[in-house]
DNA sequence: TTGAAAGCGCTAACAT
DNA sequence: ATGTTAGCGCTTTCAA
């Protein structure tokens, strides 16, 4: 057995109170004690036993971490970014997959009650409303990220997939493309895929480009959607000059599909991506891509989280990060 | 406040002794009361507070899992396949970043000892005696993954690293290739940087390949160094036909050297990887790599990890797993 | 400055 | 079949 305060208390010939007190700094003891009990501590090794403390404090400095999916290129930047600020105030996060999946989700949100998290990040998922009402019943600090709520305020952070949609777009009509596809993400995706898909749509509007239907392929952001997508408007629509993507995968995807076709990119067809994953660095060639700040999404994220739980204060609900254009090699400039 | 066992008994007119028994359905109840306790759960929303049962228990159904970069490629397929396990038996795992430094590993880990995690599985790194002394400290179970000890009775899953490089090398020498250089990890490195250096040496020399000093450059597994590696030998190798990089990270690098440099993969230099990641399949082109089964291992893992908090035993120490080549394309078949 | 004791929410041994 | 009670390791009154 690893030592308890107990043990402590006996071997520095004190009370348990009395260690409890230089274990917490709360002082009432004199420098002498003080001196004698770390002292035992270090001898014996002890530690505290954050359980306990957590019965006591209803304090567990854990938090919840949930994600459809935790191995994903996309949770990894907002893994980083909690996973930082987390251990700089010294807290834990226990981290969840839900596959996307309803009733995995409620049965993890139940686990983290159970061992009593501080409070819980969800992470780009639909908020449904039995998620709502079992958050409330646990009655801790929740935050979304890449997310939002309308009908419960809870704060969210991500970016303005709208208008990052809308800039990415114009970005390639600044480039002289007029002959713009999208490999949009599932239009039943009311987070990102609706609202890229709307910016794509209101920059073409404002610049006077009709849309063209078959010039829209609807994926599921993963990179084989991107592929089969490129296909599918290599057969509607020859005459693309440029495709946006509404995520880095599938524009990777794309890449690839182009690559096996024999189509260069950006000298046949110019490409740009969503996320400003790492890969995208990574590509042949290296994507252009519309960046979240993933990292600082995640370490928002734990710093509001953080304030709740401190302050029992809940924040500006609506925190709207800056998205920015990272400009590689996969958009050339089309000369009319 | 969420409801207790109190609240829960007092409801049901029954003790919590009684509730207790009908939660662990220990028996001892006749089915009316557990009838009627059931129903006031269902009624107060009532959830058991497992930081209480773990004070009492001295279980927590949490382990901790450690990683250089809980973000890299790397990491995810290993986290994956904790998670899957874990999930599936009811446990909760508790991440955390070393990255790579010996005090906050040390750090961590004192954490981990406080949380009461049941064990803890520790990713890819190097494992100093510091870290065994405190691990052994903590008196939980202990399991390594990508890593080893031969100091410590620690069990480990992780491939042939020697035996795999080996066979990429091979592999390249069996499509004809001769000159063969390699983008090797650090040469510290014991655990994945010497070895797979030493299969491509031994893989020469087995076929009678003279070592060339010069085809060899060192970088540190991540995509800058395998392309300023491939750089660094279009200098000192010009002659080379494949390149073997000791990850897949450096082989993307390589690739997109190659690609900015207008040389072309396969055609006029192959390149194989090593690890399997899943970025490899959307590399351009399709990247032929060397497989570790990341998802297994962390199941594995996981599985290993479970058996001896539950028996108290310690399995079978060495555990490797197997690797395999998958092809792709960018190695070609050289005509001598 | 220090200690005794209650109690956090639960399990388990012991009664009944 | 059910209740009482003693803790698990700690923090926090309240006394001394």
């Amino acid at each position: 057995m690893n030592p308890t305060i107990k043990d402590v208390a006996k071997r520095a010939n004190v009370s348990i109170a009395t260690v409890s007190r230089v274990l917490n700094n709360l002082g009432g003891y004199s420098e002498n004690t003080r001196e004698k009990v770390m002292q035992v501590i270090r001898e014996t090794g002890y530690r505290p036993n954050a359980v306990a403390r957590g019965l006591i404090n209803k304090r567990t400095r854990t938090i919840g971490v949930l994600f459809p999916r935790v191995s994903s290129f996309f949770s990894s930047g907002i893994l980083q970014g909690i996973e930082e600020y987390a251990h700089i105030h010294d807290y834990s996060i226990m981290i969840c997959n839900t596959g996307g999946d309803g009733n995995r989700t409620l049965k993890v949100l139940e686990l983290l009650q159970e061992k009593q998290v501080d409070g819980v990040i969800f992470c780009s998922s639909a908020l449904k409303t039995e998620y709502v009402e079992i958050m409330a019943g646990m009655r801790v600090p929740v935050v979304l990220v890449s997310s939002e709520s309308s009908y419960a305020n809870i704060p969210f952070v991500r970016i303005d997939n709208y208008t990052a949609a809308f800039e990415a777009v114009e970005y390639l009509i600044g480039k002289g493309h007029r002959n713009i596809a999208m490999i949009g993400g599932r239009q039943e995706d009311q987070l990102a895929g609706v609202p890229r898909l709307e910016g794509y749509l209101g920059a073409l509007r404002k610049h006077h480009i009709p849309v063209d239907e078959r010039r829209i392929i609807y994926g599921d952001f993963r990179y084989e959607s991107g592929y089969k997508g490129f296909e599918a408007l290599l057969e509607s629509a020859r005459d693309m000059t440029a495709i946006f993507a509404a995520s880095d995968e599938m524009a990777l995807g794309a890449l690839s599909a182009a690559y096996k076709h024999g189509i260069r990119v950006p000298d046949d067809i110019s490409v740009i991506g969503f996320d400003g994953l790492e890969l995208s660095r990574m590509a042949v060639p290296p994507l252009t891509t519309v960046r979240q700040p993933l990292v600082e999404m995640g370490s928002l994220a734990f710093e509001l989280i953080l304030e709740m739980i401190e302050t029992g204060e809940i924040p500006e609900q609506a925190n709207i990060v800056h998205h920015s254009i990272v400009e590689r090699d996969s958009v050339r400039t089309v000369e009319d």
